[in-house]
DNA sequence: AGGCATGTTGACTTTAGGCTAAATTACCTG
DNA sequence: CAGGTAATTTAGCCTAAAGTCAACATGCCT
């Protein structure tokens, strides 16, 4: 990121145009995103990611009716990431114990890939229409994660005593990454989520496990 | 908190004065501190804080010479706290683990009374002039618990692989407790903090233990 | 070339909210 | 009660940033 507009190439060959407008909508959210994650939604000022980008405000404003459906789209990318993550980690099979380290693993790797996400935790400014629907998403992603640590009871891959304040705990030292993370290279990516995961397992794989 | 102004009284008897200011002081900036913990400070404004408290914008300028000048307070007064949590933690003696369950649970217990501390993520907000020296406490307080880690190390009570990325992945997990948890009666400081500390544990201790 | 789509922008309006000045009230003390 | 200080407020200034608009590009398509 943050490597001026040359990323938003002008020349549209015909049927390219909506590929280009796709990138050029990407770049924005991913550069919105970041901003938004280390400084917050009202703390970041459009004129600030248009001159990131290398284009001007009311660019920004052909692209998206307003701020807060620019923060929506973000949160939305997150959330349908995040879902997915979980339909592969399913989809990889294993135990349950399996599951929630792939997931939480690759939520970590984009954590520190600036502006890949943005961090779900300012709803309130997004556009009141959808608060709601994404309030839920967002639960619902909580209990899936829930009802993961349920199943690896089951398999006896994980420890009966991981409930809500436990995956609380888990997503809030996944969340707070871009808070203080720096691409400076000091720390690599693999270097946290192997520590974090580490961590992790220590906590909720069932004991004497080989 | 935010049970309206009846919280400051109106009467001054000559030498309860100063007594009066300062829980004034207190009163605003625990208020304050509960919204830039949930909402962010620039998503935060005066008015908000006034009204909740029951007085007007111009009465906290008369407290505080500006808004940035009262995050610096709030975050002073987190530091200062944590700092004599670790003092609190070392005076009472015990393992290095006994140590780092302490501080964490008090933490804990802390950011589930709302308001009574802020949490340190806006340090940019702060007047330039403070920056460097909230940072630098910031920082120390980090290697305070890093420390703790090396010497659990050495008196045999923790994992010798606990680094940098396993800390920052704790006080996460803490330090986004303001961003979920609602004083409603759901889920008891008590739980989260049993819930925390167990994992916390789990993640750290020595294998085999006693 | 002219025309239409798609983009882009400088210049503007508007508003929320930080901050201030001056007037007003409350309260203590002699 | 008078004078002084502390505390609070009313009214308003001022700037940053959201949002708008009309004019200007760019490039394909006939």
């Amino acid at each position: 990121m943050a490597q001026g507009g040359a990323q938003i190439a002008t020349t549209t060959s015909p049927f390219k145009r909506d590929a280009l407008r796709m990138r050029k909508v990407d770049y924005i959210r991913q550069v919105a995103s970041d901003l938004f994650n280390r400084k917050g939604f009202d703390a970041t000022s459009l004129d600030e990611v248009a001159e990131i980008i290398g284009i001007s405000k009311p660019s920004i404003y052909y692209y998206y009716k307003n701020k807060s459906e620019l923060l929506l789209d973000c949160y939305t990318r997150t959330l349908d990431i995040c879902e997915s993550l979980i339909e592969e980690a399913e989809a990889k099979g294993g135990t349950s114990l399996d599951k929630l380290c792939y997931f939480t693993r690759e939520l970590i790797y984009l954590n520190c890939a600036h502006g890949s996400i943005a961090i779900v935790s300012e709803l309130n400014s997004v556009p009141d229409a959808s608060i709601e629907g994404l309030r839920k998403r967002n639960t619902a992603l909580t209990e899936n994660l829930l009802s993961l640590t349920k199943n690896g009871v089951a398999d006896g891959s994980m420890r009966s005593d991981i409930g809500k304040p436990t995956i609380y705990f888990i997503m809030g030292g996944v969340n707070w990454i871009p808070r203080w993370h720096r691409e400076d290279g000091t720390m690599s990516a693999e270097d946290i989520a192997n520590s974090y995961t580490e961590f992790l397992l220590r906590g909720v794989a069932a004991p004497d496990g080989n």
